[in-house]
DNA sequence: CATGAATGAGAGTTCATTCAT
DNA sequence: AATGAATGAACTCTCATTCAT
C-alpha cells in the first residue's frame, strides 16, 4: 500500500478549484501584487481569528493596512479572497513531509506513516481545516471543493486496498471503495476532533498524538484482516 | 454488545439541552399553542429548505402564517427556535426502533441491528442532521449541544466494547473509548455522506443502504477482530 | 405675609388638570374600581422606580397582576394613567401640614414656616416630583399643568409680597410679581436639587434639612428687606 | 465681586464632556469634514426643532441630505450626536462677551453686567437650553453634564461671594457655596422660564429683558446684603 | 492603484393597541 | 370585565459595494 492518508488535500493535478478559478489576472505592478500578498495573508489572519462569517471584509483590510475600496481591486467578495487563501495554503498541506519508511513492502508500517502524515498534516493545519468545515457548510462552492479532496483521497486509498486485496493481504469482501470512503472518513473525524473541537474546549485532556496514530492504524489494519503481526 | 450505535440522538435522561433551555413560559390559552406549534413546525420547515443562516425569521412566520412581532412571544430569536426545533425532534430521533434481535448473545447480530437502526434514524432525518451539522459550525451553542450527544453515544459504545474485550470477543489492545470514537465516528461519517452530501448532489448513484449496513458492520467488527464467523 | 410658600402644588379649586381630564367614567362594578386602583397604585410605582419613559404599559399591567388587555377598559394610554396618578397624589402634595406659628403677624416667622412646610412637601414626595419634571419636558400636556401649579404658587406668594410692601415691611423697588417668581423659582430649584438630584448620586453629603430651610428663608428675607431683626 | 452669573456654562479648562467624550476619530478627508459638519448642524436644527426624543436618525440624514448609513461613519448614536452639538456650541456659550463695568470696583455693577451677560448668553442659546434640560431628564450622560456644569457656575459665584464677605461688603450669615447655589438658581429659573417656556406659551406679555436683569440683580444684592445705594 | 467616505437595502426587535374568547 | 395573544408600523443599525478624489 503506497498510498497515504494524507492527501486528503490533494488536489491531484485537475484543477481543484474549478468553481473558484474565476480568479482576476494577477496585479500588474510590484505595489500591487504586494497589495494582494497582504490582503491574503491578512484575510487568512483574520478567518483563522473570527471565523469565515464573522469576519468583515473591513476586518481584512484593517488587518492588512489598506483602504476598504482597496479589496475590490483584486477580489470580487469574501468568497474569492478564501479561495485564495485555501489555494496559497493548499502547498503546505500537500507535502506532509512523509518519513521514509525502513520496508515499503510491510503493509502495516507504510499505513502507519501514511497515517502519521495525515494526522501531522491536519494538526499543522488544524485552523484552516476548521475553516474549511465551516465554510463547506455556509458557501456550496466550497462544498464541492472539500467534496472533491476528500474523493482524491478516499480514492487513493481506495486504490490501495484494491492492491493489498489482490495481494491477498486484505479482506475481498468488502468493497474498496465503500471500505475506503469509510475508513479514511474513521481518520479525518478523529483528526477533526482531536485537533479542531479539542482546542476549542479547554476541559479534558488532549489525545495523545501518538496513541492516535497507533489506534487508528490498528483499527484500520484489523478492519482490512491485515495477517497478525503479533 | 448490547448497545446501539443509533443513540448518538440519545440524551440519555439527562437534560439534554442545557444551554438551549433558555425557553419562555409555555402558551397559557389554546390559541396560543396553536401558534406557537406552527412557528416551530413552520422554522423546521424553512430551515431545512433554505438552511439556518439563510432564513429570515419573517420567512419563518411568513410560513406559519402570522405576524413578524408574533415570533417574539414564543421565542428571543432564531436560536431559540432553532432549540425547540431539535427539543421536538428529539422525540424521534431517540426511537429507532431498532428489530428484535434474534439472539441477544452473537455480538456480530447485535452490532448489525444496532447499525442499521442508527443509519436508518439518520436517513429518517437526514435534513435534520445537515441543519445540525450547519449550525454547530456557526453558533457555538450548538457546537455544544452536538458534541454532548455524539459523547452519549460514543460513551455507549465504548462500553460495548470493554464489556466484548472482557468477554474476550474483542481485541484488547485498543483503549475502549478512543476505538469507539475512531468506530462510531465511522458510522457517523458515512451516514453523513450518503444522507445528507448524497442527496445535495444528484450525480452518481446513491449508496445501497444494505451494502452500507453491511461494511460498516464487518470493518467494525473485524476492527474489533470478533471471532471469525465465515 | 400669610401665604405658603408650599403651594405650588395647590390646585387653588379651579380644575387643575384641564387638560387631563378627558378621564372615562369611574367603573360601574366593585371590581372594575379594584382593577382601577391597581392600576393607579402599580403605575406610580413603576413610574417612579424606571420613569415615565422606559415604563411599558406591560410593566404596568404585569405589577397590577392583571392582563395587558385591561388597561384599555380605564385608561387610552400611558398618559392618562398618569394623570390619575398625579391627580391622586395631589392630594398629599397640597396638605404640608404646616406648623401653627406662634406669631403670625412675625414675617420672617410665616416666611420660615411656610418654606419650611414646602420644603418637607417636596422632600415627602420627591420622586413624584422627579416624575413630573421628567414627563413637563415630554409631554406638553404636563408642562401647562406644572405651569399652572407653579403659577398658583407665585401668585399667591406675590399677594403675599405686595403685602408685605403695602405694610412697608418689604421692598417697594421690586414688582412683586416678577420678585415672587424669582424668589418662588429659588426655592423650588433648591428642593429640586437637593431631594431629586441629591438621591440619586450618592457621593458628597446631603444638604442640611435645617440650613437649607434657613438659608432659603433668610436670603428671601433679605432680598425683600424684610426689617432687621438680628 | 468680579465672578460673573454667566458661567453656568463654563467649563473651567477642565474636560467638561468626559463621559460624552467617546467620539470617533474625526474624518480624515475634507469630504468627511463637510458630511460631519452638515450632520451636526443638522441635528441641532432638528433636534432644537422636534425635541431630542422625537427626532429620529434618519430625520437627521435627512435633513443633513445624506444616506441614513452615513451618520454611522461618525456617531454611535443619537447620544454622541447630541454630544458633538453641544460640544460645538459650548465655545459660544462660553463668551458671553461681557461688557466692561465702568467701575470694576463697585460691586452692584459688577453684578448686574454679570447677570446681564448671562442672561444674554441664555437667550441665546434658548432652544439649546431647552434640550439640554430635556435631555437631562431622559440620558443620565447629560444629567451628569448639566451638573457638572452648573457647579462650575456656582462655585464661582461662591468664590465671589465669599470675597464680598471678607471685604465685609456682605451678608456674613450665609454659607457662600449654599447661597451661591440659591442665588445661581434662582437666576437660571427665571432664565428658563422667560426663554424658554416663554416662548412656548404665546399667550402673555414676555418679560421685558431690562426689568428681568434689574429684577434679578436688585434681589441678588439685597439677599448679601449689599451696602445700599439708593 | 489607493483611498475612505457614501450608499441604501434589509434584518432584527419593540411595544402600543386591538380583538377574539 | 378580563384575558392574553396577535398585529404591524416604526426604528435602529450593519456592511457589502460603489465611486469621486
Amino acid at each position: 500500500m503506497n498510498t497515504t492518508a494524507a492527501d486528503e488535500m490533494d488536489g491531484e493535478k485537475a484543477p481543484p478549484m474549478a468553481p473558484l478559478s474565476h480568479l482576476r489576472e494577477p496585479p500588474a505592478t510590484k505595489r500591487g501584487a504586494r497589495t494582494r500578498a497582504a490582503l491574503v495573508k491578512a484575510a487568512r489572519k483574520v478567518f483563522e481569528r473570527d471565523g469565515y462569517l464573522d469576519t468583515r471584509l473591513t476586518d481584512i483590510t484593517k488587518e492588512a493596512q489598506c483602504a476598504a475600496g482597496s479589496f475590490y481591486t483584486y477580489f470580487a467578495n469574501k468568497e474569492e479572497v478564501l479561495a485564495a487563501v485555501l489555494l496559497e495554503a493548499q502547498e503546505d498541506m500537500l507535502h506532509p513531509g512523509m518519513a521514509r519508511v525502513e520496508d515499503a513492502d510491510d503493509p502495516y508500517a507504510v499505513l502507519e506513516a501514511s497515517n502519521r502524515a495525515y494526522l501531522q498534516a491536519y494538526k499543522r493545519n488544524a485552523k484552516l481545516m476548521a475553516l474549511l468545515e465551516q465554510v463547506a457548510q455556509v458557501e456550496p462552492e466550497f462544498r464541492t471543493f472539500r467534496s472533491r479532496r476528500a474523493d482524491a483521497f478516499i480514492r487513493r486509498n481506495a486504490r490501495g486496498i484494491a492492491d493489498l486485496q489482490a495481494r491477498g493481504v486484505a479482506d475481498r469482501e468488502v468493497d474498496p471503495l465503500l471500505a475506503s470512503r469509510a475508513l479514511s472518513g474513521m481518520v479525518s473525524v478523529m483528526a477533526y476532533n482531536a485537533f479542531v473541537l479539542g482546542e476549542q474546549q479547554e476541559e479534558g485532556a488532549p489525545v495523545d498524538f501518538e496513541e492516535l496514530v497507533s489506534t487508528v492504524t490498528r483499527l484500520w489494519a484489523n478492519a482490512l484482516r491485515f495477517p497478525d503481526q503479533s
